[in-house]
DNA sequence: TTGAAAGCGCTAACAA
DNA sequence: TTGTTAGCGCTTTCAA
């Protein structure tokens, strides 16, 4: 109730919000000593912290982060790519990475990089432009001069669900073409000798399939039919591929799809065909979505844990922006096929 | 080639990044004249703006937005908030909303506040803090303390997914209730009466299950059956909901599912029971999934268009940024019965 | 069309 | 433990 004559006055420029300026003024300290009090409140005396809390809550203060990052050269924030977020492949990934940051006082900013690689240029640069603590890439990046970007910008960058000999910096992920090489043996090992593919076009997949046709080739196997359709995969283009390859006059007994989404349009298709899975099909997914265990029949397939890579990407991420050093840079994190009844 | 003998020598702080000075200087101009150049080409010569260009490429300058938005104070960044990402139903909406705001040079960033409320102040902390230029929810906010923080911090907000007599601030959504009216009234045109509901746990969900119930009570329908599930729901919360609704006896010819995954739990585990659907049991989803069309029997369910939503919010926000004003400010969206065979 | 000066709101560095 | 000073890199304002 002070009888201030002009109480909201401010000066030509600014937002008319509560700086940490008027929060000191008001506790009756510096202003840096306000900004210890939120954060390195071991620094500053117990009666200063209070006077300061006391201020903030009046006056509703929430600092300012864009003039915190810009005096620290620290932003706190986390960018991830994705190519879209509809596919359900990267969410669970998002999800930990989000959580994990969170937990550190993190906050994710997300860009869509698109299936084609024509966007990638302008959104790093608007990631770039926010000076990130750290970028997360689902994938690998491969055009030359996206690298040198990323390099040149200095900011810690992780790759993941995917391996490459030489990544940028850090890297979380595993081999897809060993992938495809284990459906192959686990297919063998059940007596599955014609095998067929069905695979979306996206890079990681193809890589999938290509592990299959090798593993195929050097196991002495008939030729694999590979179906590609276009990513995102649906389940109707899991029927609709298994419509296709029956169509073909191909003979095959196992199926290797890229996503438990198409693998369950194909046995979805099969069913509306009276084709008995797995007694006359094999059909194995990739992924191991929430509803592949619950599915008739349910789902053999993939399961990568996407958590964990998000979880090691925030991981390796906060401790980079915290000086930390990381040793171990590269990590396969590996997969696991879940036998089920589909295969 | 020049001889600097000290070329990169920088003050104690900054990154060491390049920075508009530099290229300004290399351009021969005036800092602001480069910020021109980039950011107001029109209002700059010919030359000028070739000089700018070249020392630009020359250097990989690329700005520093922190301190851009902390000087213009507009930060280009738009916040979304959802329950999780992992649920399917955000989705639609939130690729469209990022993808609608890159086009116009805004970039997203997400926060989960998972679906209790608690982490939700912290959450509107961490996001108030970076000045976003517009703030979308998905639900409505109800905790009068983050109302008021909205309000307070003077940022665009779009609630959105649902409808509410009070909105903070704009609103792009749908009547849940009626959902589940409109629901009651398909099944009952189709001779269904005896009806039960298999619901999420979460609050839009409820006021879905509330509608049916209402409905029904007002049709002097049976008393409705219903079966809460945790959120985020799952195929397998479905069949496990369909055999505690048969377990308990009680009589039904038709069930209402708060979402796709549970409605396809539903119609799986009356398939391993040999239950007829839909001749013995109607069975109606929400969401229209992408696999809604194509699974066996195909889906029944509720079309909400969640790519209009994020189009839509993503225009309110960028209207009210670039300080147009918008009139209308809550949009009902609608929805609509998609029949299937399920039902 | 171009530029000089003065901030935006905060924190690093140094000093007391 | 607290404070002073000087920026962080950009854009607004005002002037030429």
């Amino acid at each position: 109730m002070s009888a201030d004559p002009t109480p909201a006055r401010r000066s030509r420029r600014g937002t008319g919000a509560v700086t940490l300026h008027e929060v000191a003024r008001i506790a009756g300290v510096a202003p840096i000593t306000a900004s210890r009090a939120l954060n390195t409140p071991d620094q500053v005396s117990e009666e200063v912290r209070k006077k300061v809390q006391d201020a903030i809550a009046k006056t509703g203060y929430v600092p300012n982060r864009l003039a915190g990052s810009l005096a620290s050269s620290r932003s706190k924030l986390v960018a991830a790519v994705v190519p879209t977020i509809a596919g359900p492949v990267f969410l669970e990934t998002i999800q930990s990475l989000t959580e994990a940051l969170a937990e550190k006082g993190y906050q994710l900013m997300l860009g869509q990089s698109g299936y084609a690689d024509s966007r990638e240029d302008a959104l790093l640069d608007a990631i770039i432009g926010r000076r990130p603590d750290g970028i997360v890439l689902t994938g690998i990046m491969h055009s030359e001069q996206g690298r040198q970007r990323l390099k040149a910008a200095g900011i810690p960058v992780v790759e993941t669900w995917d391996l490459t000999p030489s990544p940028i910096d850090m890297l979380v992920g595993f081999s897809h073409e060993q992938v495809g090489r284990a459906a192959v043996a686990y297919f063998k090992a059940r007596g599955r000798t014609k095998l067929a593919v069905v695979s979306g076009d996206d890079e990681r997949a193809a890589r999938r399939t290509q592990g299959v046709v090798a593993a195929a080739r050097s196991a002495h196997l008939p030729a694999v039919t590979v179906m590609n359709v276009p990513a995102p995969t649906t389940l109707r283009s899991g029927r609709e591929a298994l419509s296709e390859l029956l169509s073909s006059r191909k003979d095959f007994d196992a199926v290797f799809c890229s996503s438990d989404l198409l693998a369950l349009g194909v046995v979805t298709e099969a069913r509306s065909r009276r084709i008995p899975v797995p007694e006359q099909l094999s059909v194995m997914g990739f992924g191991d979505l929430d509803f592949a265990a619950d599915v008739l029949p349910s789902l053999t397939t993939v399961r990568v844990d996407g958590t964990a890579i998000g979880r090691k990407a925030a991981q390796f991420i906060v401790d980079r922006a915290e000086g930390r050093a990381v040793k171990d840079r590269v990590v396969d994190i590996g997969f696991e096929i879940i036998e089920r009844q589909s295969a």
